[in-house]
DNA sequence: CGTAGATTACGATGTTTTTCGTAGTTGGCT
DNA sequence: AGCCAACTACGAAAAACATCGTAATCTACG
């Protein structure tokens, strides 16, 4: 395959690590293993597999300091984010983040209170300018 | 490998084309190939056995009429974004579609007037509560 | 200090996805 | 009718992913 020009693109299983890492904070392979465990079952050296070839093309980095090695995403969590949004933004809606967040917002998954933090943070964008 | 329990989930060569369907309506393999060609190389066949394949999953239909066959995707546009979104809320941002939201706001994507018009459907979405 | 338990390294395998070549088909044109 | 260009069908190779087994390594503990 050939990853037509989206560098930041994690395949599945990374992104599965990468989740855990943001959740818990840096963590070794057992660790990580153990939480995805809860939700499907995966043999540890698959993890800790998956874990090396992430390190080797840079989007984890690690302490090997302990006998058990610590990992730790090389991005930080919000620019990782940010750049899935941006390429789901370009490759489905077309370019509008807009689009993509009045779907969001239609898909009938957010509370009232969120929808006020909605509000809060457009005020403040609106403000902003 | 295993698909993890997401069944509308499309591989990137899908995505792809379906963004082209998305965007001009029913097409050829030759109008996708050449509008997907703009930004990669790809061969004619490659396109069409992808759309083949896309028929036999159900995601694609094709009018087989004229001399070229004519495909549509199966779902609507739609229906295929929410259940994108969904799957990327539940696996990047945590089951939170605010979360998401914020952050796709917070990448100073959005002009005023989308912003606006997020907002209304905000308040249409607190009314109809 | 030697051994059990846990961890890392690495290679191998099976599956899915992407890619394309080749052959066969069809329709229009001369 | 016969040919050419464009299209479909199909198989199969290549690439990317996910998975795991085995061996080597380390460390803590008795």
């Amino acid at each position: 395959m050939e990853t037509k020009g989206r560098p930041h693109r994690h395949t599945d299983a990374e992104m599965e690590i990468l989740q855990v890492l943001w959740k818990q904070g840096p963590a070794t392979v057992r660790e990580v293993n153990d939480e995805i465990g809860k939700s499907r079952p995966v043999g540890y050296t698959t993890t800790l597999k998956v874990m090396q070839i992430m390190v080797d093309k840079g989007s984890l980095r690690r302490d090997e300091t302990g006998r058990a090695h610590v990992y730790v995403p090389t991005e930080p969590t919000e620019t990782s984010k940010y750049a899935i949004l941006a390429d789901l933004i370009d490759r489905v809606f077309d370019g509008s983040a807009a689009d993509l967040v009045l779907h969001a917002l239609g898909g009938q998954k957010a509370s009232p209170e969120e929808l006020a933090e909605i509000k809060a943070l457009i005020r403040s964008l609106e403000a902003k300018k």
